[in-house]
DNA sequence: CGGAGGTTTGAAAAGAGTCAAAGGTCGTGG
DNA sequence: CCACGACCTTTGACTCTTTTCAAACCTCCG
C-alpha cells in the first residue's frame, strides 16, 4: 500500500531525517521565516516554535512527501525545493492543486480527517521541516500569535484555492497560461530571485493538469508566448518573462 | 461603496440583528448542531461556545451577507437557507466558488488577509449565527476540542475546495452536472431530507457558473438527464434523483 | 551514447460556447 | 387578486476553442 511506496518516513528511513540540533538550525534563525509559518512571531514565540520543529525531511525528485490515505500527524513546510500537490478522482484522474515552494506548509487538507487528502510529489531534491500538529496546537493555545499565524495560513490557502477556481472555471486557455507565468514569476521574486527568468520545475503536461489544459495546448501558447515578444522560452528556461505583457493577457489574476 | 449594499449591519439595521438570549436558543440547544462548528464538543465546551454566539442576522434573498473587501471581524454559520459565494476576477468575471446550506461556516477566507474576499449572497430568506472570530479563537485557546473543530472546518473547506478544482479541472460538462446533484442529494440526506427530492436554490445560470459552463450547457444536460431517466425536473424541482446512476455518469464524485 | 521521456507542430474532430428566438414562471405593484 | 414585466428556461443552428491523434525531434540522465 502508499506506506511503502512513500519516501524516507521517519521510520523507515531514519538517513532522510534529519535532527534540526543537529543542524544547529532553527526557525528564529530559518533564512526563509517571513515566507513560512513564524511570518509575525516575536523571538520569544520564536523560541517556543523552535522547540516544535525538531525534524527534516529530504526528499528526492520524483519522490513523495506524503500520499493521500496516509493517517495524518504533521504538516511539512517547504525548506528547499518544490513540490505539486495532487487528487485523485475515483476512476484515477488526477488533478494538480498547486506547487509548493519554500515556506509553503503541506498537508493543511488532512487535519479535518485525519488522513492526507493528495500526494504531495517532490519535482526537484527538495527539503521540508516536519511539525507534529499535536504539538504545534498544544503550542498555538499557549502563543496567541502563532494560533493567528496558523489561521493566517489556512486561510490564505482557502483563498488560494479560490483563485485556481476562479482560473478553471472562468478564464481561457491563453489567460490561464498567462496568469499562472505572471504567479510564478512573483512567487521567485518574493523568494529573492528574478520574476523574469527562472527555471520551470514542471513538465508542460504539469502545467496542463494544473491549468485544465493538455500539454499541446500549453505548448502551443508557450510557442504563441514566444512569438509575440511575451518571453523566450529553452524548454524548461524561461527567460525576460514581460510581466505586464503577460497580466493583460490573463484578464489579471491567478 | 460595499457598507452601504449590504444587507442589515448590526449598526446600521438593528432590527435585523436578533440577541441570542430572546430566543433562548444557544448552540447548545441548536437543532443543527451536529452540522456546525459544535460537532463533537462535549457539554461544557458548548456552554463557553455559546458565550461567544450572540447574534443572528437575517438576511434576504439577494442581500449579501458579506462583501469582498469589507473589513474581516466576525464568522457568521448558516442556520437556516443556502448563501452562494462568489469571487471577482479584476476584469469582472465571477465565479461561484460555493453553495452553503445550515451547519456552513462562511467568512474563512477573510482571516489571512483581514478582509473578506468573497461576497456571499442568500439565494433564500436566510438566517445565520454571528460569531466573533477575535472571541473564538480566545476561548479555542482554552478549550482544546473546539480549537480542533476549528482547524478541521478550516482543513475541511480546503478539502472541498480541491474537489471543486477537481471537477473544473477534470471532468467533463456532463459529468460535473452529474457529480454536483449527486453532492446536492448527499447534503439534503445529511440534513434530514430525502436525497432524491428537492428544490434547486439557484438558477441554471448559477449551476453553470459554479461548474465552468454556460447556462444553457446546464438545461441541455438537465434535458438529457431526464430523457434518459436519471431524474425528473420542472423548473427548480428535482424529483426522483437517480443517485447512483448519476454517481455512475460522474466519474465518480464532487 | 542510447533510450525513455519530454516537446513541438500539424490536421482533423468534438465538445462546449455563442447567438437567437420563443415560451414559461414568479413576484410585485396597481 | 390579477396583470404585467422582469427574469429564467428551453431548444435550435452555427461557431470556435481546445482536444485528440499522429509524427518527428530533442535532450537529458544514467
Amino acid at each position: 500500500m502508499a506506506e511503502s511506496s512513500r519516501a524516507d518516513r521517519v521510520e523507515h528511513a531514519p538517513a532522510n531525517v534529519i535532527s534540526i540540533r543537529d543542524l544547529r538550525t532553527r526557525c528564529s534563525r530559518c533564512d526563509i521565516r517571513e515566507l513560512c509559518l513564524p511570518v509575525g512571531l516575536d523571538a520569544s514565540a520564536l523560541r517556543q516554535l523552535d522547540e516544535v520543529v525538531t525534524t527534516r525531511r529530504r526528499v528526492k525528485r520524483g519522490e513523495a512527501l506524503q500520499r493521500a490515505g496516509d493517517a495524518f500527524s504533521t504538516l511539512c513546510a517547504v525548506r528547499v525545493g518544490t513540490f505539486k500537490t495532487t487528487v485523485l478522482a475515483p476512476d484515477g484522474r488526477e488533478q494538480i492543486t498547486g506547487y509548493q515552494m519554500s515556506g509553503a506548509l503541506l498537508g493543511l487538507d488532512g487535519i479535518a480527517s485525519g488522513r492526507h487528502r493528495c500526494d504531495a510529489i517532490a519535482l526537484e531534491d527538495s527539503e521540508a521541516c516536519v511539525l507534529p500538529f499535536e504539538r504545534l496546537a498544544e503550542v498555538a493555545r499557549a502563543v496567541p500569535a502563532l494560533q493567528q499565524s496558523l489561521h493566517r495560513l489556512l486561510s490564505r490557502e482557502i483563498g488560494r484555492d479560490q483563485q485556481l477556481m476562479l482560473a478553471l472555471g472562468k478564464l481561457r486557455a491563453e489567460e490561464r497560461l498567462a496568469a499562472f507565468l505572471v504567479n510564478l514569476g512573483e512567487r521567485h521574486r518574493a523568494r529573492g530571485f528574478a520574476a523574469s527568468e527562472f527555471v520551470l520545475r514542471m513538465t508542460r503536461a504539469e502545467i496542463g493538469n494544473y491549468l485544465g489544459l493538455e500539454l499541446e495546448t500549453v505548448s502551443r501558447l508557450f510557442s504563441r508566448f514566444s512569438r509575440e515578444g511575451l518571453l523566450q522560452v529553452e524548454g524548461r528556461i524561461v527567460r525576460r518573462l514581460d510581466i505586464e505583457g503577460l497580466r493583460k493577457r490573463s484578464g489579471e489574476r491567478c
